[in-house]
DNA sequence: TATGATTTAATAGTAATACTATTATTTTTG
DNA sequence: CAAAAATAATAGTATTACTATTAAATCATA
C-alpha cells in the first residue's frame, strides 16, 4: 500500500496530547510500542509503567506526553480514522459514477488493513486490530458528551458523514443516509471482532464470504 | 407490557454469581440498585461500596452474592437478553407468515423499552439504558474468549440465532443471515447511543423518523 | 567551550480501587 | 431454644493512576 506521501502529516487534535509525540523520538517510541503493547495485553491492562519498562524509559516521561492512557487511546483512534479518511477521499478522487465511488469507499472503510510503510512508527495492521478491539469503549464512557464537545470523536464523525454524502450521491431520496452510514463503519469493527471471537454468530468466518461483498451487495440493494 | 407471567424465572448461567441474588431480600436489592446506579455513574464509577452504602449494606455482602462487577454486568446482562428472548418467541407465537413473524421479532428487538412492572426488583427501562451503554463492553476485553466457553454469552448469541432462522424461513437462499442477524441487534444499540450522544452521524434524532421502521424496511430490500 | 534551557530519568509518595480475611452480630430455621 | 446461616464491621493488601521533586543528560547558542 502506498497512500500516504512521505511529507504529509495527519494532523491531531491537539488536546489529545501534552506535547506533540510525533515531534520526537521518544514520542514515537511511544506511539510505536503503545499500540503493540495494547495489542498484546489489552487496553484495561495497559499501563503506562509497563509501557516505560519497554521502551527503556520512565513512567513520568510518558505523563509528559500523554495526560493519561485514555488520552493516548483517543489519540491513537483519531490517527487512525484520519489515515482512513485520507484513503477513502484517495480512492474515490477523481471517478466519476457516484455508485463507484460508493463502493470504493465501503471497500476502504470495511475492507482489511494491511501495514503501510510509509511510517515506520506505526503498524497499521495492528492499529486496526486495536482499533476493532477497543475504539468503541473510548466513547462509551460517562464523558462522551464533553469529550464530544472538546472534538476528540471529530475525525470519526467525518468519515461517517463523508460515505453519507456519497450515499446521497447514489440517492438524494433516501432518508436514512447518516444511520447507514454510522452503520456500516461500526458494523464492520464489529464484525471483525465476531469473526475473531463469535464465530457462530458471524458468516465471515467461512472463507467465501467477504465482508466488503456483504455491505456492497446491501447499500446496492437499500439505495437502489 | 405483559410479558413475563409472574411465575415464570429467567434462568441465569450459574457462574455468573456465587450466591444467587434472586432467593433473598438483600439479592433482589442488590439487582434493583446496582441497575440504578450503574445508570447513573456508569460502570467504570460503579462500586461495590458505592453500592453497599446505597442498600443500606456492606460491600463484603455484595461479593458474597457475585465475585466481582464484571460478572454483576453479565449477570445483567443475560438477564436483559434472556428477557428479549423471551420477549421475541412471545411476540411471533402462533403468527403464521414468515415475513410478519420476523417483523415482530425486529420489532422487540430494536424498539424501544417500557419497564415491566411483573418484575418488581428490575426496572426494564433503565436496564435497557444501561444495556445500550455498557454491554458492548463486556465482551471487547482480553477474556472474551474464556467467557464465551463458560457460556457467559449463550443467551445473547441465542437471541442473534433466533433471529437469523427467522430471516432464514423468509429467504432460504440468502447467504448472510447470522451477519445481518448480529449486525441489527448491536447496530439497533449503537444507534439507541448515537441519538442520545451524537445526533450528527444518526437520523434518529428527527422525530419522525423511526429506528425499527429503518430496519424492516432494510431487511425487506435486502431479503425479498 | 561554557551557559543556560530543555528534556528525560529516578524516586517517592498519595488516594482510590478491587479485592480477601477475620470476627462479631443478627437472622433464620428445625 | 440451639445451631446454622447470613450479614455487618473492620482491617488489611496489592495494584493502579497518577503528582511532585530532584537529579542527570542532552542540546542550542553566544
Amino acid at each position: 500500500m502506498e497512500t500516504i506521501p512521505r511529507n504529509i502529516h495527519l494532523v491531531i487534535n491537539e488536546k489529545l496530547f501534552v506535547k506533540d509525540p510525533e515531534t520526537t523520538n521518544l514520542g514515537k517510541r511511544i506511539l510505536e510500542h503503545s499500540i503493540l503493547l495494547i495489542d498484546e495485553v489489552g487496553f484495561e491492562a495497559f499501563t503506562f509503567k509497563k509501557l516505560g519498562q519497554i521502551i527503556g524509559s520512565n513512567e513520568s516521561s510518558v505523563y509528559r506526553y500523554f495526560e493519561n492512557k485514555h488520552k493516548l487511546m483517543l489519540y491513537l483512534s483519531s490517527w487512525y480514522w484520519s489515515w482512513v479518511e485520507y484513503r477513502m477521499i484517495f480512492a474515490v478522487h477523481n471517478i466519476e459514477d457516484p455508485l463507484d465511488k460508493l463502493h470504493r469507499a465501503i471497500r476502504v472503510v470495511t475492507g482489511d488493513v494491511l501495514d503501510d510503510d510509509r511510517t515506520i512508527y506505526i503498524n497499521e495492521s495492528v492499529l486496526n486490530r486495536i482499533i476493532i478491539a477497543e475504539f468503541t469503549k473510548t466513547f462509551l464512557t460517562k464523558e462522551v458528551d464533553e469529550e464530544n464537545k472538546e472534538g476528540f470523536f471529530k475525525v470519526y464523525k467525518n468519515v461517517i458523514c463523508k460515505l453519507s454524502e456519497l450515499m446521497l450521491d447514489v440517492n438524494p431520496e433516501y432518508p436514512y443516509v447518516k444511520s447507514l452510514a454510522s452503520s456500516i463503519v461500526e458494523g464492520a469493527l464489529h464484525q471483525h471482532y465476531l469473526k475473531a471471537h463469535f464465530q457462530t454468530i458471524t458468516d465471515f468466518a467461512e472463507k467465501d464470504k467477504d465482508l466488503t461483498e456483504f455491505y456492497i451487495q446491501s447499500i446496492n440493494k437499500i439505495l437502489l
